[in-house]
RNA sequence: GGUGCGGUGGCGGAGAGGCUACGCAGCGGAUUGCAAAUCCGUGUACACCGGUUCAAAUCCGGUCCGCACCUCCA
């Protein structure tokens, strides 16, 4: 068995991976701000760090997998509109889980949520003061970003840079350009919190900090997210807690996952190319585990186009591989499916090897198991098969019987013109069903199965 | 402008010095009254120009093109 291989973002190279502690494996992936549905471009870290989560766990003894919930936030304020905000945040938190779920990404085993880490974060932002790295103004707290030497290694940008190109509009507060916001104020009618710098809230990327300091110490196996990250989240994340924590680094293992794109761009809100995977799950209901499949189908680190067409694609290997599988016990994932995801998470040679397996009458359950490890062929029932709107069961089952004995006459036939008439009437039969959804497969017994 | 990632057959998509995946579609065949399914066969592609090498899609230099981050963003 070969060792595990991850591209780091901050070293831009594969290494391998070191646990700290080979036996408890920690992991922290940032999760969504739950103000509104998540579109597909959301779920695709969900799903990659999923299928890693299930590496992690078939590999090591032990893992533990946090993914926070932002649950106060500028954005989720406006959503609210003056009203509770615990009202957005709950609603649109069960509608990730549940979106989540159908894509089969299993939950992390903690999912920290913002509001019950502002204590700790007040913490951390008082130790930031003292320690000379923040600074009060204009009730705010701000990270003042010159205070930290190494500032910038995971994007690769320097404080010179940053200083230099200072942005057009620099808050008054702000005793330099690159500062980001800790603490902020609120008014009267926004949530708030009591602090030693008055009723506020904290900024976007204390969170982080705060919880896995809490929850795991100082230092990470692996902190993921999307590729939009980097800069300013993690790379602040980072400052935070490395200024707090004497310098320790806050993760070993920095995992970025590429955009999904459509028509070769980033689908993101702002630019209104979005769908949302609840609106995709109306529109391919059960489809989840296929939608699944396409995201990885790419390479984490790649570009992924949506197309429903994909969807479709996955959805048909799918349902070739359920029809392989049936009846058949899972066994151990096969060799070549770990070793390609044990290198740097490459799923794409995991599904050919999946190909490869399924060509195998004799690796079945490996094919099963295997396709397990990335989270497909997780049904344990083939679909039981809607019935047409228009026709009930019994009408369905008199046709496909008219068009057997039709089918029979023709072939029995003794003159060209019966056997034409009869045929006509069981080619009308089918295409009468087809236009209904319902196809037809003549077995080679004779009997005809439909779907 | 700075930084980073890419450009592989009709499409999707691995590989990263010699053995040129895989899937879908296509084509040919078997089977079939038709259809589907299935099976067999079938594809020498790596943006461009130089260089290194016995050997380059893979390494080096340059050119062109695309995307992204630098502002909330997975």
């Amino acid at each position: 068995m070969s060792k595990l291989k991850i591209y780091n973002t901050l070293t831009n190279k594969k290494e391998e991976f070191k646990p700290i502690n080979p036996n408890h494996i920690t992991m922290y992936v940032c999760g969504p701000t739950v103000y509104d549905f998540a579109h597909v471009g959301n779920a695709r870290p969900v799903v990659v760090f999923d299928t890693l989560a299930r590496l992690l766990r078939h590999d090591y003894r032990k893992l533990t997998y946090a993914r926070n919930i932002t649950d106060i936030d500028d954005k989720i304020i406006e959503a609210a509109a003056g009203g509770d905000i615990a009202e957005i945040t709950n609603k649109y938190t069960r509608h990730y889980e549940e979106d989540m779920a159908a894509l089969n990404a299993e939950m992390p085993d903690i999912t920290p949520k913002a509001t019950e880490y502002v204590e700790d974060m007040i913490t951390l932002i008082s130790d930031l003061i003292e320690k000379g790295h923040a600074y009060e103004a204009d009730d705010h707290v701000l990270f003042q970003v010159s205070t930290m030497k190494d500032y910038g290694e995971l994007s690769g940008r320097t404080v010179e840079d940053l200083l230099a190109g200072a942005r057009v509009d620099v808050a008054s507060y702000k005793k330099e350009a690159p500062d980001f916001v800790l603490w902020k104020p609120s008014t009267a009618d926004q949530p708030g919190w009591d602090s030693p710098w008055g009723r506020g809230r904290p900024g976007w990327h204390t969170e982080c900090s705060a919880m896995i300091e809490k929850n795991f110490g100082n230092t990470i196996d692996i902190h993921g997210g999307g590729l939009d990250l980097i800069f300013p989240h993690h790379e602040n994340e980072i400052a935070q807690s490395k200024c707090s924590h004497g310098g320790a680094a806050l993760a070993n293992h920095w995992m970025h996952n590429g955009y999904l794109t459509v028509d070769g761009e980033k689908m993101s809100k702002s630019l209104g190319n979005y769908v949302t995977v609840h609106e995709l799950l109306e529109e391919f209901p059960r489809l989840g585990e296929a939608i699944r499949m396409c995201l990885l189908t790419a390479h984490y680190r790649q570009p992924v186009d949506f197309s429903r067409d994909g969807i479709l694609q996955a959805n048909k290997q799918l349902g070739k591989w359920y029809k392989l599988t049936e009846g058949i016990e899972a066994t151990k994932p096969a060799s070549e499916v770990l070793e390609s995801l044990r290198n740097d998470l490459n799923t794409p040679k995991a599904i050919m090897e999946l190909h490869q397996l399924s060509k195998d009458e004799n690796r079945k359950g490996e094919l099963l198991a295997s396709a397990r490890m990335l989270g497909l062929l997780e049904r344990e029932f083939s679909n039981p098969g809607s019935v047409g709107i228009n026709l009930a069961h019994t009408d369905i089952i008199a046709l496909v019987s008219e068009r057997a004995e039709a089918k029979n006459k023709g072939k029995l036939a003794e003159s060209k013109e019966e056997r034409i008439k009869h045929f006509a009437r069981a080619d009308e039969i089918r295409a009468d069903l087809a236009m209904l959804g319902i196809k037809l497969h003549d077995k080679p017994d004779g009997t005809t199965d439909w779907e």
